[in-house]
DNA sequence: AATGAATGAGGATTCATTCAT
DNA sequence: TATGAATGAATCCTCATTCAT
């Protein structure tokens, strides 16, 4: 399953996001940069790809391939709904670097600079046409849940996908805030954040 | 109330958001771009602002500031809690270009570019110190409705101020996508979304 | 017999020498600088100059006049050359400034900026066409200490005034020296340079 | 002993000194003319040097160092102090072009522009502290001179070392002014130049 | 006469990309 | 295949000068 990758290609890739996440803007990484990180040859680079662009674009894909594995194999040894987000908001908190990786591989899809239609692009490739990324997962979490039970209307799991969505995606964002940075208020808020959640799912399935 | 913006200040903000709406990527945008759509000379611009950063971080905090203001006005205008978050969700599908405006500008909050320390900056000057940018006004709107009602604890505050925030985020996430364009669709999802901040908000009154 | 400034006119020589004596770079003064350190608008120094350049030739042409005229009343004081060299020689180390300035306009006599140009017109204009800036007051010198005796050859006279010249010009670089800052060094140096001149003048007569 | 210069190098002080020779302004040389001049691309010059004002002033710091060595490798040839000083006249008179730029550098130790800085650095960075550039290597000659006979006292050599410095150097400017361009009047101020100093020698060490 | 806001030409510098080795 | 020296297009910013007030 999992793409094997050249060994430069994986150097690219992994000095592009230690970059990254050592605080570089990505929109004025240089060349040189990545490929002295890379410990590679500026030219060896453009052997593998076609421009900066892509470079960038295809580290920031390639992590997100990365985490999202990772998280699904998790999530599926947790058996309830609530141990699932949980597993989730936890690893968050565990892998804040990369999953600021994540938080920007997000942005990068509103935005309109060559990076961004580049990660378009390989959306598109790969045929991952979800509402947003990685809310497939959400999804087949969803579904998942509901096995056995009556499904939904189309747009109640529209709604729900984008429901747990918004709440894991803010959790995301509060994890980066200063006023927010002890274990227990954390601990606090992310049970109610899976309390949301559950509640919320159950709600929807009454509803039917 | 309302700071007052000299001419070829408030004509460089204006193309700097005309350029971006236009689809311009705000990190290649030229200093000629700008003052040539502001019908400016460029040796101007330098007169009312350091650097080309400083006129693009400032044209989105504007923009922030201007939408902010007239949204705040209108939720002023809705007695339930319901119609208030309803107008904000429809303002939202009114003006997506100058909204596309403010998620830009949140994502710039957690970027790393030189424009994004310049949009710190600003709002430390101003002395906006929220948890996210705008959840003040959604704080402000949840004590008005707990107003002679018991008032929930800090930690229960923080919670609901990030579930509607990010509900209300993601609504406008998802009005960028092309699976959810027709208005009966969101229509649907936004009485959802509705109902959802609605019981939320209740049920955590009932918990207290 | 001294030419009137102009108010403005001197305030903008003023300005210039100031700042030049403060460290400025010549070439990188910009007219604001000029303009603001004068206390008048950048427009009304254009009334009464045609561009930058001449400001600042006209600057230091007028600091020359003024220094050389000085220097000529005291030297007149003065009965025996050694004393004349000597007061000259001290009035150096008494005023550093104007004589640095004294030095840069000697420099752009020899530079290829618009600024020399400048000042070569207006050497020109004023009919000073000396074998070196300033070398018309030693000859006089000179001419008054042969009065009453056998005039020297042309070629002699003109060796003697390169001599003197050459001597003086040393002594006020010397001056700049880090090594020759103790006024006791500088004392015996002064009277080396005083005896030098008077001997090699002294010789010159002899021989003819 | 020769440093060895890389090609890239070379081809910019040569484009530097060329440039200089015909007439341009040191402070208005663009990058664009030297690598032009050079025969080279213009970031190609940025891989060698840090700036401009690198470029300029190494370029004539270069040439300071090829004609000193030359001249005193011809110094040397000379035995009698008046061939010294006379060789060394009549080589200023026959490579002009580099003469002026040797003037030029000299003046740029007593201005303020960037370049000037750039090279006083490289003196101190070579640990040349002398009196005056170039002037170590009169002090030699003067040293060569009384080798085997009583040493004045500091005081003195400063003093001579001065005294010939100058006259030197102001034969150079005398080379420059128009009045002086016949060859007979030359010969004629370049004897005196060399009696007058080894007349001074002489009598320095009588006075001892 | 005096001003200074507005201008835009001009130039230093950066950096993605190429290509000879 | 791997390289990095060489390139020059692209862009920010400065500042002399103008001109309407």
């Amino acid at each position: 399953m999992n793409k094997e990758y050249l060994p430069k290609e994986k150097a690219i890739y992994h000095a592009v996001l230690a970059l990254f996440e050592e605080g570089a803007d990505i929109n004025n990484l240089t060349v040189a940069e990545i490929t002295g990180r890379a410990g590679i040859g500026k030219g060896t680079a453009y052997e593998y790809f076609s421009g900066k662009e892509e470079m960038i674009a295809k580290a920031f894909f390639y992590n997100g391939e990365m985490v999202c594995e990772q998280l699904y194999e998790g999530i599926c040894k947790k058996s309830s709904l609530y141990d699932k987000i949980n597993y989730v908001l936890l690893e968050m908190e565990r892998q804040i670097p990369r999953m600021d990786c994540i938080f920007r591989l997000l942005h990068m899809l509103s935005e309109n600079s060559s990076v961004s239609r580049w990660i378009r692009e390989l959306l598109k490739e790969k045929k991952i046409a979800e509402e947003a990324p990685a809310s497939g997962m959400i999804r087949k979490v969803l579904l998942d849940e509901l096995k056995g039970k009556k499904i939904p209307s189309e747009e109640t799991m529209t709604y729900l996908v984008f429901s747990i969505y918004s709440r894991v995606f803010c959790y995301g964002m509060m994890l980066k805030n200063e006023k927010y940075q002890s274990a227990e208020q954390r601990e606090n808020i992310r049970d109610l954040v899976c309390q949301g959640v559950c509640r919320e799912v159950e709600e929807a399935l009454c509803r039917i």
